[in-house]
RNA sequence: GUGGGUGUAGCUCAGUUGGUUAGAGCACCAGAUUGUGGCUCUGGGGGCCGUGGGUUCGAGUCCCAUCAUCCACCCCA
């Protein structure tokens, strides 16, 4: 039987794979703006990394974990999200100890062993950003402007920022009581997934999107009530800056996210667009979470784009319309050694440049070049050799010219402005 | 993890109540007077019909399993 790739993973083959290079390109230039820096951490950790950092009662890490003993017998898990690896090497190298706040980017693959779904992979890729070292509301606003430059810079424009605070623990736990008070009286009224919700992780019922559900809980009491002071007003903060820059978002309630690291400021960005995994960045702040993992006190804030699904997004509204490479048509394998070195000197040039490599007829190398999308055609054969020139065809507009060895990259170069020129 | 749909050439799909060598369009390759693309025409290569069982004289067509994929739930990126 045929080997295939396994399931929930995909191969990225042009000409996907250039846009995803524009799309990481973009990515890492706008981070490079914001004065982030890459950091790069191992595809796998210690399993114990991902317990204590994501938290053993999240989906993740209760069953999406890819986790198996090395040669050593170590566990160790292949990495399901970033954050938890940057707060690991940020206290590995006691980076903390040195210029404050610490701002790095990072993307790849991450893993989660979850059934593949419309949107869902069980290899897929993120590009995130973390900040450590600052807990003013500024740095929360600075992060959503990040990724919401990165959306305007890749020309998304309908997207949807949702914004929430789910507090700190201690008025987590005043909200979290005031919600087992509110649902004692409906209990009978919820379905039996929040029935078991309701004693786990009662903030899950709010989400559920069973009629009879939302219909018992309407009125529910909100997080924002429940905040304490000091968690309102960094949230008002944030909130002030965003609408400082005319960054609108919607305060989304019920935004309560997977991990259990998040305190204070979440958010979302999604694509109602897409559909059913609309969510295409998510991210909050985890003061906290290095303390947690052997670090100092320190906070920290961050969050990740799903590549898949924001490539898949832009897809639809990408007419990729590409230049290919200049050609060169061999019209006589006598004089194949010049044509490499012309192709040579048009390559350190600058020029994307190829030619023809299957043997094929005159005519047959024209048809390559069209297919190519090869903006021009240098032909060389015995005409050419004779008379020491080259006959440059222009594939835009037609015409062709005999040029002189000499002349020939500054005409190449001549043609091509011409017919960028002429298709804006 | 739960429920449902789908699985025929590289891609998009047709395949009649199960019946002889499985088709189309696009793509690919080659020709249409000798060194020239895009249009048109002609020809060609390429499918053990996802895989494995079963029913039958006979299965792409029916049944079961399995794998993959899609949709919803769940979860999130």
């Amino acid at each position: 039987m045929q080997i295939r790739a396994p399931r929930g993973t995909a191969d990225i083959v042009p000409p996907d794979s250039s846009s995803w290079q524009r799309v990481e390109r973009c990515m890492q230039e706008t981070a490079e703006l914001f004065a982030f820096q890459e950091i790069r951490f191992p595809i796998f950790e210690h399993t114990e990394l991902f317990e204590r950092g994501v938290g053993e009662t999240t989906d993740i890490v209760s069953k999406e974990m890819y986790t198996f003993n090395d040669k050593g017998g170590r566990s160790v898990t292949l990495r399901p999200e970033g954050t938890a690896s940057c707060v690991r090497a940020l206290v590995e190298h006691g980076l903390y100890g040195g210029v404050l706040p610490v701002k790095w980017y990072y993307g790849g693959p991450m893993f989660r062993y979850d059934r593949p779904a419309a949107g869902r992979f069980r290899q897929f890729h993120q590009f995130g950003a973390e900040v450590f070292g600052s807990q003013e509301p500024s740095v929360d606003a600075e992060v959503i402007h990040l990724m919401i430059e990165i959306m305007n810079r890749l020309g998304l424009r309908d997207y949807e920022l949702h914004m929430n605070s789910v507090g700190c623990p201690q008025c987590r736990q005043v909200f979290r009581e005031r919600l087992l008070d509110f649902l004692e009286p409906v209990k009978d009224d919820l379905c039996q997934d929040c029935s078991a919700r309701r004693e786990r992780n009662p903030l899950r019922v709010l989400d559920c999107k069973v009629p009879k559900c939302q219909q018992a809980i309407s009125g529910h009491p909100v997080m924002l009530d429940s905040l304490c002071e000091d968690c309102r007003s960094h949230y008002e903060r944030v909130k002030a800056i965003l609408a400082h820059h005319g960054t609108g978002f919607i305060q989304d309630d019920r935004l309560v996210r997977g991990l259990d690291y998040y305190i204070r400021t979440t958010f979302e960005v999604h694509l109602p667009a897409i559909g059913g995994a609309s969510a295409v960045g998510g991210g909050g702040r985890y003061d906290g979470l290095v303390r947690e993992l052997g670090g100092p006190d320190l906070p920290g804030i961050g969050f990740a784009f799903g590549m898949e699904r924001l490539i898949g997004a832009l897809g639809s509204q990408e007419a990729k319309e590409q230049e290919g490479p200049l050609f060169i048509a061999l019209f006589d394998s006598d004089y194949e050694l010049e044509a490499d070195l012309m192709l040579a000197r048009l390559r350190r040039a600058g020029f994307k440049a190829e030619r023809d490599l299957n043997g094929r007829s005159p005519k047959a190398q024209m048809k390559y070049a069209d297919k190519i999308k090869a903006p021009l055609v240098l032909m060389i054969g015995s005409d050419e050799i004779a008379g020491g020139f080259y006959t440059v065809k222009n594939m835009r507009q037609g015409g062709q010219n005999q040029v002189e060895s000499v002349r020939i990259l500054e005409e190449c170069r001549r043609v091509i402005d011409n017919i960028r020129e002429a298709s804006k």
